[in-house]
DNA sequence: GACCAGGAACCGA
DNA sequence: TCGGTTCATGGT
């Protein structure tokens, strides 16, 4: 087990739009993540204790927020209150593999969808998790699927994939699978590189584009530097900040600096849950 | 039935 | 480089 005391909500962390897989419970949040399952309830990450670590970095659990938010609130007087709202927000350590099949399906896509997609996507090709029942974690007993490796869905044709449901983006799911599964993209080398070199390699892929690599990055990498730009942000930013889209990236850097990412995930939470006009 | 969704590929200028 | 079009699918 994990305790996190401070500036974390479940809530928060799962619903801000940076993970699919957690799924709320009568008794918290179950999720699946490198083929272990674990259970959120308020403060407290439970897990069996050898997979400590795994979620401990999984969450960040390490990482210090107060400073993160008072640069932001000291920078932005405006997302004061978004802080506020969504304090409890985490940005996750998220597997990269599942992260870029994530945002590849995300494109032009809505929440609900991407995750009943990627639901069906785990029920059909990934592996039964052996799950053994432990009442002391209070994890249902039930059926738990992992994601499926590159390899594995690199060994299906894409007539498999029409039970996804996932539209044109099928061919990108297909190329993702086959580039990283042949190393042509190597996901070992990208969290050692410079992030605009990470972004390139990230770009070889069908279907990652500048947004969907920047997710990538951000919520499975910890480039902290990086501010996502889908509608929702770019509507923010204008009719918030009356930022024009050709000048978001110098705003949005001598604002957030370092720290972008994280002021993008309390705006996207707080405008999304809350009227925009306020 | 049009419009939208955590966009990107593709095309023509 | 830049702006417009098209791309499946499901919900509203």
């Amino acid at each position: 087990m994990i305790y996190l005391k401070q500036d974390f909500d479940p809530i928060h962390t799962f619903e801000c739009g940076q993970c699919f897989r957690w799924n709320q419970s009568d008794n918290g949040y179950i999720g699946i993540c490198g083929g272990k399952v674990c259970r959120v309830s308020n403060d407290t990450i439970y897990c069996p204790d050898s997979d400590n670590e795994y979620w401990t970095n999984y969450f960040s659990a390490d990482t210090d927020y107060s400073e993160i938010k008072k640069y932001l609130e000291s920078h932005d007087e405006t997302l004061k209150k978004c802080i506020d709202f969504g304090g409890g927000i985490r940005i996750l350590h998220q597997d990269i593999w599942e992260t870029i099949i994530s945002f590849i399906i995300s494109a032009n896509n809505n929440i609900p969808r991407i995750k009943k997609i990627l639901e069906t996507m785990c029920r059909e090709f990934g592996d039964k998790i052996d799950f053994k029942y432990n009442s002391k974690l209070g994890i249902p007993e039930g059926e738990y699927y992992s994601f499926p490796e590159p390899e594995r869905l690199n060994s299906l044709s894409i007539e498999d994939l029409a039970c996804l449901r996932a539209g044109y983006r099928d061919k990108y799911i297909m190329d993702a699978a086959e580039k990283v599964s042949s190393g042509e993209v190597n996901l070992k080398d990208i969290p050692e590189m410079p992030t605009e070199l990470a972004k390139k390699e990230l770009l070889k892929i069908k279907g990652v584009g500048g947004k969907v690599a920047d997710c990538i990055l951000l919520f499975s990498m910890g480039r902290y530097e990086l501010f996502p730009k889908d509608v929702w942000i770019k509507r923010i930013l204008n009719q918030v900040y009356g930022v024009e889209e050709k000048e978001t990236d110098s705003f949005v850097t001598e604002k957030y600096g370092n720290y972008a990412g994280f002021a993008q995930q309390y705006m996207y939470y707080y405008y999304r849950e809350n009227d925009i006009e306020k």
